[in-house]
DNA sequence: GCTTTATTAAACTCATAAGCTAATTAACCT
DNA sequence: AGGTTAATTAGCTTATGAGTTTAATAAAGC
């Protein structure tokens, strides 16, 4: 229904998610060992890795009754090209950070003493 | 409710709000220069803007009756953060592409002929 | 064939998101 | 004061998200 780029953001909205794709980035995993670290219910776990796998974040194989989760960072490429357009943005800001810390640095020569 | 990157992510995860803050890199604009583009209410546009002002993605000021709208992106710095740790990833997805590219440019030799 | 293990499906609750229209606030202009 | 413009609030509908428990499916191992 949504374009991939929502699909994406919204799959990265979840601390619980974002914690999967964490585990996953050290290898693949069955529902159960991903699931393990969570104070939450099979089912829900379940649930959030079929939003992973729509938003392509994931693919899962069969290997007998288990199904491993493999972490697929296409769409985080995606993500990160979107968001990186505004990197100017955000480096502006740092520099004017660095501005006012250099000037802190001085002893704020204009404001005091 | 929600930590500063889930509601980074799910701001980011609506197309409109992703189109007002592509407007916004263009320059501050009002809400009213901002919802023209869009086929949906002002009152919409308005709630989409609070979800951006809540994410801190936007700030707003006041000049008369209007409300200059603000693109603040630090946020976006913190997202970006988190998705890089990922890159190694889609980077070793391009690096098998790569490969795949100059297989196709060999003419796939083993395959065929 | 029956049981255990792994995972998903079904059916439900509750909360929130996204949109609308109509009404309200706020500031400007005569 | 009264009217116009800018923006938000209120109240509503509808859809979706996240979680639950219980039930079903699938494969393995005895």
């Amino acid at each position: 229904m949504s374009d991939p780029l929502s699909l994406t953001f919204a799959a990265l909205a979840d601390p619980t998610r974002r914690a999967i794709l964490a585990r996953l980035s050290e290898g693949d995993a069955t529902v159960n060992d991903i699931a393990a670290p969570f104070a939450m219910s099979l089912p829900a776990v379940s649930k959030h890795l079929k939003v992973l796998e729509t938003a392509g974040l994931i693919t899962r194989s069969r290997t007998a009754q288990w199904r491993p989760c493999h972490l697929e960072a296409a769409p985080l490429k995606d993500a990160n090209g979107w968001i990186s357009r505004y990197r100017r943005f955000w480096e502006a800001s740092f520099d004017r950070l660095d501005d006012y810390l250099a000037e802190l640095q001085a002893g704020d020569p204009d404001k005091k003493s």
